[in-house]
DNA sequence: GCTTGCTAAAATGTCAGACATTTAATAGGC
DNA sequence: GCCTATTAAATGTCTGACATTTTAGCAAGC
């Protein structure tokens, strides 16, 4: 597989690593095969052999690649890339067409993780925490009639989720706040087509939110745990995953996954 | 603070980025702090401007630094460092002064996350993980009566407790093995002092790891949460973290951290 | 025929020096 | 006193040459 087709790019090397990153996120190469040489990448983007490389060691510390003196540069499998790192969770955003498996699994941790989280967050939560969430709730709830206000929608529901990581006041949780940004990007993504029906889903949704938060400002862990979880169920539904037991599904069956 | 007592270094800018990052976690530099600049290290370690800057640059994909065109290179908060780094757990490792909070902070994570995975692995898990866990645990067994062979038996620890992440079969958690690395070295090297007392905990931890074991094995979800929930509160104890509800006394005090 | 070893090619890795750009401090003019 | 140019200091970038590692090929020798 060559580079043709990859768009041409203004800016410094993090543009470059983007741009080449989101390619291999979309599968632009099989896993295992060779990934281009620095001097094709050079000529191809007509930029200097020093970009090309800081590129390529984005690239590198993400795992998506891997490099050997002498042998050159090849694909690395998706089970090897750096999910949980910042940097990835950027690239992710936006992305056209995001692998539907990836979509599946993040959200499939998401599904068992985030219950959990929301649990420690009522028992850690402090002020500044609360007010972070009613921040964001209000303005979900104050975006959610007006169809324009999507994307602004989008990323109200994104502070909710990462306040709740951050309320747990762990350093290790709150780190996966990145994690929500591409997850729920898809979401509204995916559902773009129904728009009625999200119009329709959205009061549900938004009604779940608001338990959450109000679980949390109880300091009540059950309640918490239990609310994060059926916001999570709505989310399901709104992704086209299969709507019982969507952790089941997404994890069960990854025998072809083995190699 | 300058570069004063810092060993020479042999070896690519890999050993140059391990040698400054360890002194960072270490505490060697207060947050916020300036950090030396490219031609100090230079001369210091005698070393090229291209192997600093890229030791530098693996320095800021972790968070452990920020830097900055013309004014310079500071020190990061801990709390923007990555924890979830694969790099940054290798860097851990054999740390010997590690940062207590640091390690009270990845335990809370593991207690109030690995009984989760456990949960997910008793559903999810195929022959070729019981393989994993049966054998990890077999080494674990062999080593644990001989003292000699204590730093063999932290191996096995780790890959018992990493090939549960594996089991779960989810892309995002299995990247988390990880972090069980510094957090079981830790253990070790904590309770270096008391020997005997580690010799009558190993026959208890022992025990609890095998009914993760059992539970995994019969695809018991509830029991494997359980049994999970048992050997970090062993592994608490070991840690020296006080032993009722330590996710409690980890995540609630966070107050001086929020600068 | 098989192995061994040398050689050459191709790829990434490293070095050194000059130059560009950004930032902050400083001196001067009004 | 405020605004603006100048200067210094730091990181960022470019370029060309060279070093090192790996692979493949080919040839000599058993």
């Amino acid at each position: 597989m060559t580079l043709d087709g990859l768009p041409p790019h203004r800016g410094g090397a993090e543009e470059l690593a983007r741009l080449l990153a989101r390619a291999l996120l979309a599968g632009r190469w099989q896993p295992g095969a060779a990934f281009p040489r620095e001097l094709d990448l050079c000529a191809h983007f007509d930029v200097s052999r020093n970009q090309v490389r800081n590129a390529l060691a984005s690239l590198t510390a993400t795992g998506l690649i891997e490099r050997t003196a002498g042998r050159g540069t090849v694909v690395r499998e998706i089970n090897d890339w750096h999910l949980l790192d910042p940097q990835m969770s950027e690239w992710m955003v936006g992305l056209t067409h995001p692998d539907p498996q990836l979509v599946r699994e993040i959200f499939a941790f998401r599904y068992s993780a985030e219950p959990v989280v929301a649990r420690l967050a009522a028992q850690a939560v402090e002020t500044q925490d609360l007010e972070r969430l009613e921040s964001a709730f209000q303005g979900m709830t104050r975006t959610a009639t007006d169809p324009e206000a999507r994307s602004l929608h989008v990323e109200y529901d994104v502070a909710f989720h990462d306040a709740i990581y951050l309320a747990s006041h762990n350093l290790v949780w709150r780190q996966m706040g990145h994690l929500l940004r591409p997850s729920i990007i898809a979401l509204i993504q995916g559902s773009q087509a129904q728009v009625h029906q999200f119009q329709a889903g959205l009061e549900d949704s938004l009604d779940r939110h608001g338990q959450v938060l109000e679980a949390i400002r109880h300091r009540a862990p059950e309640a918490a745990e239990s609310a994060a979880r059926e916001v999570l169920r709505r989310t399901a539904i709104d992704l086209g995953i299969v709507t019982d037991s969507p952790l089941q599904s997404a994890t069960a069956s990854p025998a072809d996954a083995e190699g």
